[in-house]
DNA sequence: AACTCAGTTTATCGATCGATCACCAGAGAT
DNA sequence: ATCTCTGGTGATCGATCGATAAACTGAGTT
């Protein structure tokens, strides 16, 4: 072994890849890296999992900082392509069976692990996208459920919900959030059917909707409150 | 300046603590770290808080590990210091009463930033501690808050809660939990009132509970479920 | 057969990380 | 005044990080 030997580097067979199917390969197992071990996943973890090396990834996008912008923008946007509004909106069909059909369709969407650790992750760093994604539940599905709530009561739909409607909305919302959460990130036993859990929760939101709906139109504000 | 200026170098005025003070000192403010920067948080940046320098670290933990499940112990374990039991269960008070102060009890000690980021951090790395907790509450809150509910309904007491009393309950919680999050981690506008939410979402949750508990003694299995 | 050019690798840089070691400083005991 | 014990510092190590520069490779064009 005195000599140095020229073992002529048997290279791993070079797979090439057009441009695009590339950086879409690497955005997809980036995703996958950042879920599992947080933002702070390696470079070289990453070029290992699409086995290549490390500073191709560099030819693609010009910092890690613009990859982790790139799967955000793929996690986050990916089950918005669905059409959630209409099914919340449809009138035609009652409105228990919308809220059903919605939120078993928004958590076959949301309920893996991937997407929600990465959207905890991206939750504590505090980015702006973050917010977003957060006034965007607000904006586009809880206001909506209660616009319908409020339809379906006989009530007025004008205007913006109320702050305490608004948090009972997002109460529900969270519970149901929460199932998720346990199930695939503290991987905590769970009742196994989901849609069972949905109808559950929906009983209880719809019949404290109904509940603070009569009080409302008895008096202007409701004093349920009780002292701590 | 080609003389080598012999600066005298003047320390900053070494601040001397005792040996546990100065440990209970890299714990709190590793704490405060890692709430912000997660795990991930440098051992220098710690020091740099203490205004000592970072081998010191290492006279009071062996490695920076053993610090983070310091940093567990005193995150998971202080809230548990209020005895929480007694109030759920002290039959002399309506149980409404009972419950709405239990859960501003304990969401005053868990509903800041520190407690929860730690929480999350913690719970995305899927530690021990982690199940643990989510175990507990499982047992000492959940099971506890059900069985007083089935008692103020008039029904056995006995042994475990059903699957899906035990689900109800949980969106429930998680759904208070979700405003905490909220609040802190998105840091996006709620309610102001907490006990006025905490009121409202025991609403809901006492009369879905009734409803359950109504349906549960007319059949065996209440058929509620609507086909998505 | 020679040329071209896009995809990929090798080698390496500077910064930062956790961790170790030898040494320093100062209050209390003798 | 000296000794001792302990809290604290300075210097540095090896590993790993993100990022850069230059060289290589091979399918398609001419």
């Amino acid at each position: 072994m005195n000599r140095k030997t020229p073992v002529k580097r048997v290279r791993a067979k070079q797979r090439r890849l057009s441009a695009v199917d590339r950086r879409s390969e690497f955005v997809t197992k980036a995703t996958e890296l950042f879920a599992e071990e947080g933002f702070g996943g390696g470079t070289r973890a990453l070029a290992h999992k699409l086995g290549v090396t490390q500073p191709l990834l560099y030819r693609y996008f010009p910092s890690k900082d613009d990859l982790i912008k790139e799967v955000y923008r793929k996690v986050y946007l990916e089950p918005l392509e669905i059409g959630w509004e209409k099914v919340l909106s449809d009138r035609s069909r009652p409105l228990r069976v919308r809220l059903q059909e919605f939120y078993e369709i928004y958590t076959d969407a949301i309920f893996n692990r991937r997407w929600l650790r990465i959207y905890l992750y991206s939750g504590l760093k505090g980015l702006d996208i973050n917010r977003w994604y957060v006034g965007m539940v607000k904006d586009k599905i809880l206001t909506r459920i209660l616009r319908e709530c409020r339809h379906d009561a006989g009530l007025a739909t004008q205007g913006r919900p109320s702050a305490e409607e608004l948090e009972l909305a997002w109460v529900f919302h969270g519970g149901i959030f929460y199932y998720g959460v346990r199930k695939y990130i503290y991987e905590a036993p769970v009742l196994e059917d989901k849609a069972q859990m949905i109808s559950d929760a929906l009983d209880i939101f719809l019949a404290g909707f109904e509940r603070m709906a009569e009080s409302a139109t008895d008096r202007r504000r409701a004093p349920i409150k009780v002292a701590g």
